[in-house]
RNA sequence: GGUUCCUUGGAUGAGUGGCUUAGUCAGCGGUCUGCAAAACCGUGUACGGCGGUUCGAAUCCGCCAGGAACCUCCA
């Protein structure tokens, strides 16, 4: 089996062989949340997607160390006066200490990311933990001359970072066009160029989250956290940093900046970004104030929404497009999702009421190779999922006795759609709620309704077998009349 | 204005030179069923427009139209 996984690589364009450097582990930093609201739909895209690619390696054998950031400071923004971070401001506003807001949305942030089964990262740093490493990573920029001191903060110097490498290779910028674009913004008198970006902010008064510094009490640049953190727990040099699509500039293209101006040279190998879900054909964003929360998903209390959707469908419905697609959401689309999902689920369930036969009549032989080579380039979850319904398919059909399966290739079959549904998609079946004897003394209940329904039916009063179907439904219950009896689930 | 990218059937969404006009959802017809549901079978004119390259393009190139992301915190 050639298991060559293939990746596009932001910073080349095109697709690459994955090499790792230090095989058989593989460290990988993602772009993490800032805490300060909770998240929404658009922070579900790059936590899937990249527990996409943490399982899939996992699965191909490597050993992953993957590390997620906490943003809980440092984040300019950019309608204050001053260079008041947003969890401070949010403190403020709900009379709460910085610290205790962000936890509270952390909270929220790990619930909802179980939920969706988001498998934890190896590492969740937080910055407000490695000021030190900051300062440190400052310090170096400083000391090898691509900064400066202003009035307290310290600036990186672009111009003179452009002289020696290129600043703008990841996103395909020249300074010249930078600077052309460059809008005014908070401490532009303190900077000797536009462009330069800060790399530690000098703390206004009224400023609640600062740290003591060599130049200012204050708190670190916008970039600052994910280059020392990186490093702090990957190296000097990593395989994998991902991250959305919207953060290739200036995030990502300053953290380069960064590294190969204190470093010496780029941290990372291979770059990843996933694209953006839209509503209306428009990114769904914080600031565009047109997002609906994961919460509100779950709920179905959003006024878009029409009904509430599980974690798992809105799992799936991202996992059916392609992590560098954007995906555009709709009450259509999830209802679709959710409906697909179901199907596969089904099927899968399906597998246990197979006979095996001695001559296998499906087509089901190269499954396993159809998904892996789905994966491999570049994460083709769409294709993987399409696959998995051809196999569900075939499982229906030999369920409804149009064609047979040996016992051999049945075993196949089901390790194949567990591995590919569970292991690697990360899909699960949801759990109903509720404590274990509630659920059995009322499926008991179900199961007597059921019995009533069918000795109505030998007795051919359809209208009380019918009337027990068509409440049950009401009440949220599908029946199905089978040849083997009735199946009932909520 | 600059950088990067997108435009596929009713809705989504793969494909990137000919064996794929994927897959899902919806619709329509049929099988099964007391009737349904589920399942199965069958089913439609899709590749923004105009040129070019090629034996052959949805797929490559050019122009035009429309749209998006980034250039300001954002996944």
């Amino acid at each position: 089996m050639d298991n060559t996984l293939i990746i596009y690589n932001t910073l080349t364009r095109r697709k690459e062989r994955f090499e790792p450097l230090h095989a058989p582990h593989v460290g990988m930093y993602v772009c993490g949340p800032t805490v300060y609201g909770d998240a929404h739909l658009g922070h579900a895209r790059p936590a899937i997607t990249f527990d996409l690619l943490f399982r899939y390696l996992k699965h191909l054998g490597y050993k992953v160390r993957y590390v997620r950031n906490i943003t809980d400071v440092g984040h300019l923004e950019h309608d204050a006066d001053d260079g008041e971070d947003k969890i401070a401001k949010k403190a403020r506003l709900e009379q709460l200490e910085p610290m205790e807001v962000a936890q509270y949305y952390i909270n929220r942030y790990h619930k909802a990311m179980e939920e969706l089964n988001v498998l934890p990262p190896s590492i969740e740093p937080h910055a407000s933990g490695h000021i030190i490493e900051q300062i440190e990573l400052v310090k170096e920029i400083l000391d090898n001359g691509y900064a400066y001191e202003s009035k307290g903060s310290v600036y990186f110097d672009v111009a003179k970072y452009n002289k020696d490498h290129h600043y703008g290779k990841l996103s395909g910028r020249n300074l010249d066009d930078v600077l052309n674009t460059t809008r005014e913004l908070d401490g532009q008198d303190e900077k000797h160029n536009p462009a330069d970006f800060a790399l530690w902010k000098c703390a206004q008064p009224e400023h609640i989250m600062r740290w003591p510094s060599p130049w200012s009490n204050g708190f670190p640049g916008w970039h600052c956290e994910c280059t020392a953190m990186g490093r702090k727990y990957l190296g000097n040099h990593f395989d994998i940093h991902g991250g959305g699509m919207d953060l290739v500039f200036p995030h990502h293209e300053c953290e380069i900046a960064q590294s190969v101006a204190s470093q010496g040279d780029d941290m990372v190998k291979y770059w990843m970004h996933n694209n953006m879900i839209t509503i209306n054909g428009t990114k769904m964003g914080k600031s565009l104030g047109n997002f609906i929360t994961l919460d509100e998903f779950f709920n179905g209390t959003h006024k878009l929404l029409a009904q509430a959707y599980t974690p798992m469908t809105i799992r799936f419905f991202i996992l059916q497009a392609h992590y560098r697609s954007t995906v555009d959401f709709s009450n259509e689309a999830l209802q679709a999702a959710e409906k697909g999902l179901q199907r596969l689920t089904e099927a899968l369930a399906n597998i246990e009421k197979i006979t095996p036969a001695d001559k296998t009549t499906v087509e089901v032989a190269d499954l396993r190779s159809k998904c892996y080579d789905a994966m491999n380039d570049d994460l083709n979850s769409p294709i993987v999922i399409s696959n998995l319904f051809d196999a569900a398919k075939a499982i229906n059909n030999i369920v409804a006795g149009n064609a047979t399966i040996t016992a051999e290739d049945l075993a196949e079959l089901k390790d194949t759609m567990r591995t590919f549904m569970f292991d690697i998609l990360g899909l699960k079946e949801n759990v109903q709620s509720g404590n274990e004897g509630n659920n059995k003394a009322y499926a008991g209940a179900i199961d007597l309704l059921l019995e009533l329904r069918k000795q109505a039916k030998a007795n051919k009063d359809w209208a009380t077998a019918d009337k027990i179907r068509n409440d049950l439904t009401a009440l949220g219950f599908q029946i199905k009349d089978t040849k083997d009896g009735v199946e009932w689930k909520l």
